[in-house]
DNA sequence: ATTTTGTATACTGTATACAATATGGAGTCG
DNA sequence: CGACTCCATATTGTATACAGTATACAAAAT
C-alpha cells in the first residue's frame, strides 16, 4: 500500500513567503499586509499566519501585538549571534557525519566547480554555496541537527544577499571549500571542523563593518 | 507615555500547554484532540493551534496531516541529538557571558542549596536545576541564543521527568553545579565550558540505557 | 469466527465572520 | 506652520462555519 502525503498549505505559503524575504521582496523591516499578501499567494488568512508564526519562531520574522508582522531587521548584534550559532552547529553536525564516499567528494567538487563559475553572479553563487554546505552534511544522520542549521543557513544568506546588494561585492570561498575537503580527505575531521567556522567567520568580518556602517 | 503590551492568546496557550506535556499530563506519544483542549483551556482553536503549531517547530509536538498533533516520542535517537545541542550551545552561551559578579555567585549557591534540599522530590529537582542553569547564563546577552537553550532544556526535562517517573531514580548534579562554579571563580572559562558538557553528559548516560531498554 | 464493506461520526484543515485596536487624515487650536 | 483631537478606515486577533478526510462501528460476506 502507498501513502499518499497530503501537504498542508502553510508548507507550501511558508516556502513562498520565505522566498520572498530571502529575495529581499519583503525587506528587512518591511511590513506584512495579511490580507493583501493571502489574496496575493491565493490561500486564505489562516494558512497564511500559520506559515507566518512559524517564520517568526525561526527568526525571519518579528511581530508586535496588533501590528503584524514584519521582516527582521539585519544588524550586527544579531549577525554576531547568528553567525557563531551557525558554525558551531554545522561543525557538529560536520563532527556527526561519516567520511564522505569518493562519489559525495566528486559532488563537492563539481558544486565548487559550479560556484567558482558563477562567482560574478551573487544570486547563483549564493544558491552554489548553499548546496555545497549542504551537501557536505548529506549523510549526517542527526535530523534534528540538520533542520536547525538549514534555518540558520537561510538567515546567514539572507545577510549575505543584502551584502552583495548593496555593496556590489561577492565574497566567495571555493578555495575554503577545497581545504575544508583536504582536510576530510586525511581524514582530519578536528581541522575540517574547524577550517568550516573559519569559511563562516570570514563571510561574518565582511558583514559586520558593513552592518555598523550602513545602520546608525 | 507608557506602552501596555497586551499578550495574544497564543502565548499563554502555549505556556500551558506546554506545562502539560513537561509534566507529562500529555504523555509521549499522546495525541491531542483540538476542539476538547480548546474548550478546556478557554479559547476557540484559532489561538490553540498557534500555540501547537510553535510547540511542533520546537520540537516538543509532532502532527500528521488529517490527524493532528501528537506529544513527540522519547526515543534514544533523539536524546542523542538533542543533549550534544544542547551542551553545544549552553557551552557557547556560557563562553559569550561575563563573569559572574559576586552576587550572581551568591544566587548560584543558593540555588544549589535549594536542589539539595529538594534532590528527593524529582519535580522539585527539576525546578531547581533548570533555574541554576538559567541563572548561570542570566547575564549572556545573546537573547537568541539563550531563547534556544531554553527550549532544548525544556526538552531535557521532559526526558529526565519520565525517567525519574518511571525508575524512581533522581539524578542530581550540585557537586557538578559546584565545580562549575569553581572554575568561574578561578576564570577559568574553558573548564567551565567542559563541565557543563560533562553534567549533561552525565544526564544522557542515565537516560540511554533506559530509552534503549523501555522502548522495543 | 474473521474479514470486508458500507455508513455514521469525529476531527482536522481551511475559509469566513466578527470584534477590537491601530493607523491616517481632516479639522482645530495654539 | 506645527501639534493635537477626533473620526473613518484598515488591519489584526479571535471565533465560528464549512468541507473533506480519517476513524469507529455495524452489517454482510466468506
Amino acid at each position: 500500500m502507498i501513502t499518499i502525503a497530503r501537504a498542508p498549505l502553510r508548507r507550501e505559503v511558508r516556502r513562498i513567503v520565505l522566498d520572498r524575504i530571502l529575495r529581499g521582496e519583503i525587506p528587512p523591516g518591511g511590513g506584512i499586509n495579511e490580507s493583501e499578501l493571502a489574496i496575493d499567494i491565493g490561500v486564505s488568512r489562516t494558512p497564511l499566519r500559520e506559515a507566518l508564526l512559524g517564520l517568526e519562531r525561526e527568526g525571519f520574522l518579528r511581530s508586535e501585538t496588533g501590528r503584524g508582522f514584519f521582516a527582521a531587521a539585519l544588524t550586527a548584534e544579531d549577525a554576531e549571534e547568528l553567525y557563531p550559532i551557525l558554525w558551531t552547529l554545522e561543525g557538529l553536525a560536520l563532527a556527526s557525519s561519516p567520511s564522505p564516499t569518493p562519489a559525495r567528494k566528486a559532488e563537492l567538487e563539481r558544486i565548487n566547480a559550479d560556484l567558482a563559475r558563477y562567482e560574478r553572479i551573487p544570486e547563483r553563487a549564493l544558491d552554489f554555496d548553499r548546496l555545497w554546505h549542504d551537501t557536505l552534511l548529506a549523510a549526517c544522520p542527526k535530523r534534528r541537527l540538520l533542520a536547525m542549521t538549514e534555518v540558520l543557513k537561510d538567515q546567514a544568506r539572507r545577510y549575505e544577499r543584502a551584502y552583495m546588494a548593496d555593496s556590489g561585492r561577492v565574497f566567495v570561498s571555493t578555495r575554503q571549500h577545497e581545504e575544508i575537503l583536504e582536510a576530510l580527505e586525511k581524514d582530519e575531521r578536528e581541522r575540517a571542523v574547524r577550517l568550516l567556522e573559519t569559511n563562516w567567520r570570514v563571510s561574518l568580518d565582511f558583514l559586520l563593518p558593513w552592518l555598523r556602517k550602513a545602520r546608525p
